[in-house]
DNA sequence: GTCGCCGATTTTGTATACAATTGTGTATGT
DNA sequence: ACATACACAATTGTATACAAAATCGGCGAC
């Protein structure tokens, strides 16, 4: 949570902010998230923190438990098939209008947020570098010029952050770079078949290094595996 | 609004009766939704009002401006189009889906939707028919077992409603219960090709009936209209 | 008569106070 | 020693009070 009480908050930036510090990987799954405790923090009233955290909820990333408070979701093992199911309807053929309608500034901006993503990994900055891989995606329906398509990657991005700190199996550094690179070699030749096709096992590469075995739910206290 | 302050409320119950009340047209586009109003209306306070307001903004069914209110949204017509793209990407697969996986009690379901839907139409409930014309599209997704799916398309499909109040052509009955029956039938043989054929061609039948010729924002005051 | 300015009123944005619910710890009885 | 019941503490849910912003009306100038 960045303390510094000199911006000025309002329910919005306050989401985007959680929004990428779950992105990121700072605040885990299942992370409580106090009202008292980030009003606090972000010098504000609850009644803000509130706003953003429902906002959050709606968005599916943090899950709102009546009477009890605010967590960082975590989606189960049938919720991450089914992100990966809609980011597999949605993706490929919006990466192929993108292709198709793809300008030389567009692809200045995907070739500078594959740098940054590459700076953040040699930086050991897996966090940023995991946002800034969804960044990618994100940019590519903002590219596509469909604003609607755009919202509901970014919200799939996101919940796919969730996923991955949930079921990750290679703890390695994150490979898709190599993805992403072929990608923008489909958008440089304005190649919507190829674009589509890449972003397609893009997304099945993406799941399959998954662990979706249907074990019991992951990292959490028996506690709380009882009361679910 | 029902004012029936015999029901307890809470932000999601106002919201999903907001919600109800756009989707069947009781609310169109641009109607002031003022926070005062509305709590008295249900006999409640602003703060309630609040949250289920800023829940429709977030499925972009209510523009929030600021300082200045609520309203029920008006989609331009570029937005009409990209939420018509979306369905097209999303709704076709998914009625795939559902007829592969359609069981005897789905498709009585439906069949009771469509019933309803006609009996809807008899009454000259027009804006209930819509309501129920909406409801079949979720529910085939909720068949398809997909509720991230699910939730998007309810969401499409409520924002097809205000487009429908801004755009649609053909003021007569609303003919879809056709494309409807078609579908029926290809879910009743569980065949997937059908299916996800007669699908796409209804999204394409319900946007070629609407006329998004790119003139200025309709049903808006002068007022309205130069402050946009 | 029209345009522009300024104050009063209305409406939203935020903070805070109070009520309700949940979780926890302790005491007591078996 | 264990289980149960009760009371306390902590946190969320809701209402209300206050502050800030925008709208609307009237007034005056041109």
């Amino acid at each position: 949570m960045d303390a510094t009480e000199t911006r000025q908050w309002n329910s919005d930036s306050v989401a985007a902010d959680l929004e990428r510090a779950i992105h990121e990987h700072r605040l885990p799954p299942a992370t409580k998230l106090g009202e008292d405790e980030l009003g606090e923090a972000y010098g504000i009233s609850r009644t803000v923190v509130r706003a953003a955290l429902h906002a959050l909820s709606h968005r599916r990333l943090v899950e709102l438990r009546r009477n009890r408070g605010a967590f960082v979701a975590q989606p189960s093992v049938r919720e991450a098939r089914e992100v990966f199911e809609a980011r597999a309807l949605l993706e490929p053929r919006t990466a192929r209008s993108a292709a198709e309608r793809m300008t030389d500034a567009a692809l200045a901006v995907l070739e500078a947020n594959i740098a940054d993503e590459h700076a953040a990994l040699d930086a050991r900055q897996d966090g940023r570098a995991l946002f800034l891989s969804g960044r990618f995606h994100v940019e590519i329906a903002r590219i596509a010029d469909q604003s609607t398509i755009e919202a509901f990657v970014s919200e799939l991005v996101s919940r796919s952050s969730l996923i991955i700190a949930l079921y990750w199996r290679r703890r390695a550094a994150l490979c898709e770079t190599q993805a992403h690179h072929a990608l923008l070699d489909a958008f440089r030749h304005r190649d919507g078949d190829a674009a589509e096709q890449l972003m397609n096992g893009h997304l099945l590469d993406l799941v399959t290094s998954l662990d979706l075995r249907n074990v019991a739910q992951p990292a959490t206290s028996l506690r709380e595996a009882l009361n679910r």
